[in-house]
Formats: structure tokens, C-alpha cells, sequence
DNA sequence: GGCTGGTATGCTGATTGGCTATAGGTAAAA
DNA sequence: TTTTACCTATAGCCAATCAGCATACCAGCC
């Protein structure tokens, strides 16, 4: 039983006669005659009965005329299906994204036009920090991220340069800081600080650390938090200045200043979308296609 | 995309590598692999990873590979089923009887073990009179009949003597006919007959008139009874004797005597199988055989 | 560097599928 | 009844396809 043996079979049948099914399917009639043949001898059974003007089917054609056509019709939705798959039409994607950045407007509009563009794709959307995206990304469990890295090259990923972050105060609007801002950080040497914690995300962690070495500067904390909103709210509830990434400004959090420093506008926190290098998923391609489109 | 392509795909899917693969259908393995790079042409897609120790899947190869499975199951049910068929192990078969026969030992026998031999065969059993049965035969919406024929040759039909009916005579218990047997229809010119309506039985009520006309007796009727159940109630409510088939006698109605009489046991009335000339169903052929067992 | 276990490729022979021509059969038309 | 028209079946031929063999090539491993 094979496909080719299926389609004759089904325009016979549609069309009660060899010869027309021969016409319809631009197969000489002899052809046709000896596939049908061979398809009864392989399944064991006569399918139809040759009259003089044309055939009709047995019981056991009527059965399997039924079946043939759901047959073909498998086929063609598989075809369809992997061809749209193939499109990145179809299928499912995940993307990681940090809590700050999924506030700021162009990953909003990226999000927004890839939904708008293959609404038929599953698209997963997970909020998490830069250090459990690589760890999920590496074990496959997340298709792409978009995250701070400690470096462009990454065994097994491929990246891709979405913006330069840098890093900012952010004061309580009742601080004296509000009114007056300092110029250097020097100035902030007696002020409370809220500060991360390394082990939520080293990497942007490590930088920053990195970063006040060199300018010889040791904050005074006075509080942590866990993560970048946990941070602004204390610092809007007053409980002290903050280091904070620049896409943080789109938050717009009541009761928080943000201000630049030259010392902190220095730091680059590049961000970065990364993917697996091995996957082939052309809905991931697609939304990296994308993403140079909104960034690039 | 065809079957052999397909069962090869799924073989290298499920052994994670072509040569392994080709051991396990017995294929060589550059055949495999032209195959399977014939397959991915057609569909316009990669379907596998290339590897040194092996094939990987791609995420169309994953996708393909269920729809493939499945598309072998198909291919396999319809081979069973089409067999199953094709033994009259399944599928449908209607059978018409005279309600008269319904009751005689041999077709319940006919009807008990055709059940219990093909049990995933829909039978249906239609109570008939011969008239209709012919009828429905002759339409196709009847597979066979248990009935009275005129002559064993019917043109399109095949037929099958089941067994020599009679004719006897039916008499209520109070008559007095059923203490003193009659011996010859002479004497029954002076009593009061109940007779059937020749509409609905055509074939019996004509054989049964031309073997009068042959007796020269003319029975006097005084209430007409549309089948033979009718009729004998009749005779148990006392309004009169009936001639009726002899396979009545399995009926065992209370409230009637039954009697032969040299002259009725003359007529002889076949009692057939028929169906249809073209009808190739097995699932009748199977019942036809039974019929052969049970009769012959 | 050689070995091992895998995939890809070129060549050849066998199988299969399709085409043409034609035979044979049956139902409708003449 | 004969003829015609239309259908299916068969035979023979040719082209395309497929499988097998030998071998190239490639990557990991000792």
C-alpha cells in the first residue's frame, strides 16, 4: 500500500471509472489499471467490480475508500504543518527576559510585534535574571534570553548586541540628593546605600563591583534586595540611594529620582540576546529577526 | 512523502542513526540515507542532524516523526481491518424472515450460531413476509431472505433450498374436529375457514390456491387474517379451521390442534435462502455457509 | 597517528512504473 | 441484429527509481 497506489485508487473511485480517473490524474489507463491491481493483491482483497462501463467498488472498496481519503488528507496536513513549522508559522518559542527590561519600550514593542506577526506561535514569555537564563538556555529548557553576559563569546550561544545599559542613582524624592544632586560620587561616601545581592545575577553583579573598584568607592549598605524592583522600593519607601541600570528609568516608580553621574554613566552593561547555536527552530530565527529589526 | 520513505524515517528516528536503522529494515544504508535526503527535498526541510556518531532530530523531524507513527498505525488498521472484512469477520449483514419461521428450530439455531461465531458482525434480522423480502432484496437493502419463492430460478438471485414446507390443517381445541380428525378436505366443505389476504404473501397464496383448484375444493371463508399469526389467533378464538404451512407447528399456540392431511402434505412448499447475485459481501457468504451447516 | 563507527557519494544492476498498441467485452445506438 | 462507442485487461518497451557495493570522508577516541 503505497500513497501513489492510494491517490489512483480514490480518483477511480470518485470518478467510477479507470479511464476517467486516468484523465484526472494524467496517468495513461493501463497504468492505472495495473496500480489497482497491485494494490489489491498487496491488501488481499478485490476493491472493485469491472463492469463494461466502468467500475464500481466492493464492500471492501467502500471501506477502504473512506479510509484512503482521511489517508491523503494526513498527508497533506502533515505537509502543511511542516511547512509552516518550517515558516516559524507555527510552534512554540520561549524567551527569557530580566524583570527591569521587560519595562522598557523596545523590548515591549519586540514582544508586542512578535505576537502581532505569528499570533499562531506559543510564545512564552519568562521573567527571570540574567543567571538563570544561561543556565536554562544551556539546558535548552529557554530558547532565547535576553540578559547581561560577561562577554560577547559564549561557548555553544550565539549573541547578538541589543543596547549599551549603564548604570544610574536612584534617590527618594524626600532625600536632600533630590534637590541637590551630587556631581561625583565621592559626595555619597556617609549616604545609605540598598544594594543586590551577587548570587540572583553575578554576572551584572560582578561588574558593578568591577566598576567602583576601579573608582576606588565603597558604598555604606545599609539594606539588600533581592532583586531590581525589591531595590526601588525601598528606595522609594527612603531607606537609601541606589546603583540601579539606566533601563531601570522605565519603570517610573512614584517617589524616586533617577540621576546620572559621569562616573556611572562610564560602566557599559551591554545587554545581549542569546540563543543555543544548535537550535534550528525557525520561530526562534524568526523572532532573532526580529529583534534586529526593533534593535538594530 | 511515501510510505517507504516514511517507515524508514521512522526507523532511523527511533534508532538515532541510519546505519543502525538500515540494519534493523534490512536496507543498505546508502539507500536509507538517499531516502531520507529524498524525503527532507520533498518536504522542503531538514529533517535530521548530521552527526559523526549518529543522527539527531531536527524540530520538523520531531514533528514529522509522531504524525509518522501515526500514519503507519493507520496503515496497519486498515490492513486488519480490510482482512476482517474480507472474512465476514466484521461489517454488516441483514437477514429477512417470515415471522412464521422466526419460531422453527433450525433458523433459530441458524441465527443463534451466526451470532455466536461472528460476534463483531452487525446482523440484523428483519421479520418479513416473502413479498417484502423480495423486494428489499431486489433494492439491495436486504443482504438475504428466509423465504417462499415461485420457482428457484430468480433472475439476479441466488437461492438455496432450506427445507420442504407442507400444508396442514389448524382446527380449534372446541371444535369437533379435534376429536374426530378429518381424512379428506371433501369433508370440510360444511365448515367455516379462516384464509389469508393474498396481498401480502403473494407467492404462498397462489401456490396454495392453484393446489386447491387442483383438489377441486373451494374452502368456505368467513374472516380473513393478514398474517399467520392473525390467523391462527383465529382458529384459538374458535371462528373457524385454517390451512397453514407446516413450520407453523413450532408456534405451539394454545387453544389449537394441528393435523396433516394426505392432500395437504401433497403441496409442497420450499422454504429458500436468497441474495443477491452481486452481493460480494463475506460477511453474507459466511452466513450463507452456516446455512449449508445447519440445513444441509 | 591510526582505529572505530558513523554518513555521503558514485557506479551498476534490478525493480518498478508509465506509455503505446491492442485485444476483448458489453451496452446503447442504428 | 449489427455496429459503434466506451471501458478494462494485457503485452512489450523504455525510462525512472531504488537498492547494493565499494569507497570516500569525517569526527571522536585510544
Amino acid at each position: 500500500m503505497e500513497f501513489r497506489q492510494i491517490s489512483y485508487f480514490v480518483a477511480v473511485a470518485e470518478t467510477g471509472s479507470i479511464s476517467a480517473a486516468s484523465r484526472q490524474v494524467h496517468v495513461a489507463q493501463p497504468a492505472l489499471t495495473r496500480q489497482i491491481r497491485l494494490l489489491e493483491e498487496d491488501l488481499g482483497t478485490r476493491l472493485l467490480e469491472r463492469h463494461a462501463r466502468g467500475v464500481r467498488l466492493t464492500i471492501a472498496g467502500k471501506a477502504l475508500y473512506d479510509d484512503a481519503v482521511q489517508l491523503l488528507d494526513s498527508r497533506t496536513r502533515i505537509r502543511t504543518r511542516l511547512s509552516s513549522l518550517g515558516q516559524g508559522l507555527i510552534g512554540k518559542v520561549s524567551l527569557g527576559v530580566t524583570v527591569t527590561h521587560l519595562w522598557v519600550p523596545a523590548v515591549a514593542e519586540l514582544l508586542r510585534r512578535y505576537r502581532d506577526r505569528y499570533p499562531h506561535v506559543a510564545f512564552e514569555v519568562f521573567p527571570l535574571l540574567s543567571g538563570p537564563q544561561l543556565e536554562r538556555l544551556r539546558e535548552d529548557s529557554l530558547d532565547a534570553g535576553i540578559l547581561y553576559l560577561d562577554s560577547a563569546e559564549q561557548p555553544g550561544l550565539e549573541t547578538r548586541l541589543l543596547q549599551q545599559d549603564h548604570l544610574m542613582l536612584a534617590v527618594p524624592e524626600t532625600s536632600h540628593w533630590s534637590a541637590a544632586p551630587p556631581h561625583r560620587l565621592a559626595e555619597l561616601t556617609d549616604t545609605d546605600f540598598v544594594w543586590g545581592v551577587r548570587s540572583i545575577s553575578p554576572v551584572y553583579y560582578d561588574r558593578v563591583m568591577a566598576h567602583f573598584a576601579r573608582l576606588n568607592f565603597a558604598p555604606r549598605v545599609v539594606q539588600y534586595g533581592a532583586d531590581n524592583i525589591t531595590i526601588l522600593s525601598m528606595v522609594a519607601a527612603g531607606l537609601g540611594v541606589a546603583i540601579v541600570p539606566s533601563a531601570s528609568r522605565a519603570h517610573l516608580m512614584p517617589g524616586i529620582r533617577f540621576m546620572d553621574l559621569p562616573e556611572l554613566q562610564t560602566c557599559d552593561m551591554p545587554l545581549w540576546l542569546a540563543w543555543r547555536s544548535s537550535n534550528d527552530s525557525p520561530a526562534l530565527h524568526n523572532l532573532v529577526g526580529l529583534t534586529d529589526a526593533v534593535f538594530g
